[in-house]
DNA sequence: TAAATGCATATTGTATCCAATATGAAATCA
DNA sequence: TGATTTCATATTGGATACAATATGCATTTA
């Protein structure tokens, strides 16, 4: 066999293609809080019928993205500052753990990997791409501690607040902060001391929460 | 207006009488781990069409307790020791913080409430009935901390190693040593001292968690 | 006879159709 | 006129029908 062959049972269904499309529009702040998504309307667009798109929005509403109400359809959910303020506490007690276990486990790409996206973050000119960057960049110090329960409610909370945190390197001094607090963590995880990375961590996280709550509320 | 009326539109959907069935089904251990779901088959046993539930399936796939893949359909997915593990972790970094931040807003009602399910957990012969009197001892407490996200992600980390949580219970002392624990608890909430209600719910989690690998594996 | 192939059946994924409910405007009534 | 009712339309929930894929057994072939 010379042919490039993979598991074809893990091709996209029309329900996760639509379901990544939203999720994506959702993320990037293309959809609205309070839009109405319309099945018929999505159906149409991606030229399928209503099943997987009502399949798509029932993930949609799992992830905390949607709210649907019986026969009165999804809305795109916003969180009040309030409830994004829980989600930062949230991430601020379980990165720091996670990047902790993740320290003795990191390998030399892991490393390598990491910096590129921290150095990539920091040259980028387009705000489009900060916040994916920036999330690549910590999911690849992440993934090394094999905890992947934690990572996947971790990924669900960094959803729900990925607005938060676009708006958050936009303020005036979010990138400068962003970039001088991703190189300390970067340089305490070479040195492999994850007792520092996840002090770091923390801090980084409450950084950002506390600049968000004095910009937005007064 | 004599009637006594409710909001209508809460009223439950065919989807999400099958999926809190099937929940249900899957916690209890009546459908056990690696046993195939077949849409045609429950659908038949709920008298409706497979759309509600495949739609079931997919909100139970989401919270982790069936795996599907395309074409293949849904099995009850069981977790190793090592990933149960992980959840329980997890529970030992996240149930601390929420009780610390619920101790000083527990009313008399709540602690009263919570009194009542230590007390029945105590007295019930029933093992069926531990799971959850336990769940709602410790789930009372938690709500008073308002704490919305970690609730919801604790109830999903719970669902997943209940099995797991009720083993550990049948356990020789696995009665007497929760009972003590809970009390204990209990007190340090009465007594609003939310530090010490803190360390008391991580050395019940780990102590459960360090006597079921004890079991399983030593 | 053992492996490969073809075929029948079972099961899931999606499309289409019907039923239940929401929504808003026209009609009615005091 | 202003509130209420009726009714037409839009939208979602669910049922049925069809298509795509999996699975296991009979058949063939070397």
């Amino acid at each position: 066999m010379k042919i490039q062959a993979f598991d074809i049972s893990r091709a996209a269904s029309a329900t996760t293609i639509v379901f990544d499309a939203l999720r994506q529009a959702i993320i990037k702040g293309d959809l609205k809080e309070g839009e109405h998504l319309r099945q018929d309307e999505i159906a149409r667009a991606f030229n399928v019928s209503r099943i997987p798109v009502r399949e798509a929005l029932l993930k949609l509403e799992q992830h905390g993205l949607v709210r649907t109400q019986r026969y009165k359809g999804a809305v795109v959910s916003g969180l009040s500052l309030d409830e994004a303020s829980e989600i930062f506490d949230f991430r601020a007690l379980l990165e720091p753990e996670v990047i902790r276990h993740a320290v003795p486990r990191m390998t030399q790409t892991v490393l390598e990997e990491a910096r590129t996206f921290c150095e990539a973050f920091a040259r980028d000119e387009n705000p489009m791409n900060w916040g994916d960057l920036n999330r690549r960049f910590h999911s690849t110090l992440y993934e090394a501690s094999g905890l992947s329960f934690h990572m996947e409610v971790l990924n669900n909370a960094l959803d729900r607040v990925e607005p938060y945190l676009r708006a958050q390197l936009l303020l005036s001094d979010g990138m400068d902060r962003a970039n001088r607090e991703h190189r300390g963590i970067l340089e305490a995880c070479a040195a492999g001391d994850g007792e520092r990375a996840a002090e770091l961590t923390r801090a980084h996280i409450q950084g950002a929460r506390n600049s968000l709550q004095r910009r937005w509320q007064g």
